[in-house]
DNA sequence: TCAAAAGTGTTACAAATACACCCATGT
DNA sequence: ACATGGGTGTATTTGTAACACTTTTGA
């Protein structure tokens, strides 16, 4: 029998609710990600997420970009949800669900000492340590999000500086989806959406005759979208 | 400065978390809804999706079986995370969040009397009234989802009876993309991912002629996937 | 016998793939 | 002058899209 009153709300439970960063970036080839030692009991001192609780006042996103810019000093940054990880017995603390949410970075941008200075690493996400609770199981669903994702919509993107050279974006892909991609069919292709800027420099820093640096053109992207077309590789 | 002790978690907010569902079925050619009256304080008596607080000792997806259960009583039901709903400001009667969760159902399968007792009624997706707090929002993102999803992953079958036929199953992709698909087309692309196991019976409802009913090959299914090929449809 | 939906094949076009050589430059 | 990565074009195959008629059967 349901009970029809206000007072129906306090009659329930309450919980603790967090949320953790999953935050990717990509550097020499390799997908990264942003982990670091945990602050509090329990598990004091072991790898983990970026995390907060959400508090009573705040947004559950604002509460992510809030540890984001916290750590890494960026803002508007990409970053999405990924899914709710809800189970009874999933933080011995007490009962608290938390929301992952994934975020690509550039990762020459960040503030360096901020991120050092909360203990944060850098790792190679094929050498993820064991972290806490069900954090690892968030690494791999964000991954395989990421993964799905970059087929058809174009997030790399938001891995790389703002200026890069077509190489550059296929080995991103390719570290993305793990496999060699053919460099003139991969050129042809994201050539072919006319969402990149070609500009007049180079970067010479791979090779001896250096690459022409691109950019992502949003506003031609926003036209491709709306004309129903979609961004897809591979 | 982060405090370092397992109080750390008591000095924390707590909030209630709530799991609605969008719920889908599949009829008469059409998309349906399946909502009903709120029976609690606020907004008392206004349509609504069919939700619940998740209880302290429960997983949140267990939360919402347990209303699907409740409302339809269906178990084993296709359903999904869709995504949080956390603002601050969504529920006037306290902070709450929400875990959107979207089922498709075998719309014949379901507990009429069940469904009825609740106060719940099926409506065409483009019909539906106003909904509580943000359950309109709700609403268009779990189409959204199932828009995309159906493209990449079978699910369609989970919103038609365990035989059906093809030009039912085209119907329902009909429904979903909103256009029109070509018949030969259709039926050539579905029949040759093998995952369709063709019977001897023919369903004669909607012709003289009858047309034969086919069923979902879920063993098939898994070595298509396993081989990397995806189930693509349009 | 006719109305109404089921079922079937082929052709034209577009997109994806495979593949090999020349270019530019710093050392 | 050579080693290194950047850049280009074409032929083949594959998949997608367009399209019209025959079949079955209950009323």
């Amino acid at each position: 029998m349901a009970v029809e009153t206000k007072d129906f709300y306090v009659q329930q439970d309450k919980m603790y609710v967090a949320t953790d960063c999953i935050i990717f970036g990509f550097d020499a080839g390799k997908l990264k990600l942003l982990i670091f030692k945990r602050r509090v009991e329990p598990l004091m001192g072991e790898w983990s997420l970026i995390g907060s609780f959400v508090k009573i006042d705040e947004d559950v996103d604002e509460a992510a970009k809030r540890i984001l810019t916290e750590i890494t000093g960026l803002e508007n940054v990409f970053m999405e949800e990924l899914k709710t990880y809800g189970a009874t017995n999933r933080d011995p603390g007490a009962r608290c669900i938390s929301i992952g949410q994934y975020a690509l970075i550039r990762i020459e941008d960040y503030d360096k000492e901020l991120v050092e200075k909360h203990g944060a690493i850098w790792y190679d996400l094929d050498e993820i340590p064991n972290l806490v609770l069900d954090h690892n199981q968030m690494v791999q669903d964000a991954l395989g999000r990421l993964r799905r994702k970059a087929r058809y919509q174009p997030i790399g993107f938001e891995l790389l500086p703002e200026k890069f050279t077509i190489p550059q974006l296929q080995q991103l892909y390719e570290a993305i989806y793990q496999n060699e991609l053919d460099a003139r069919n991969f050129r042809k292709k994201v050539l072919s959406y006319n969402v990149l800027i070609k500009l007049d420099e180079k970067d010479k820093s791979s090779s001896r005759r250096g690459a022409f640096l691109y950019k992502f053109d949003d506003i031609n992207y926003q036209k491709l979208r709306k004309s129903g077309y979609n961004f897809e590789i591979s």
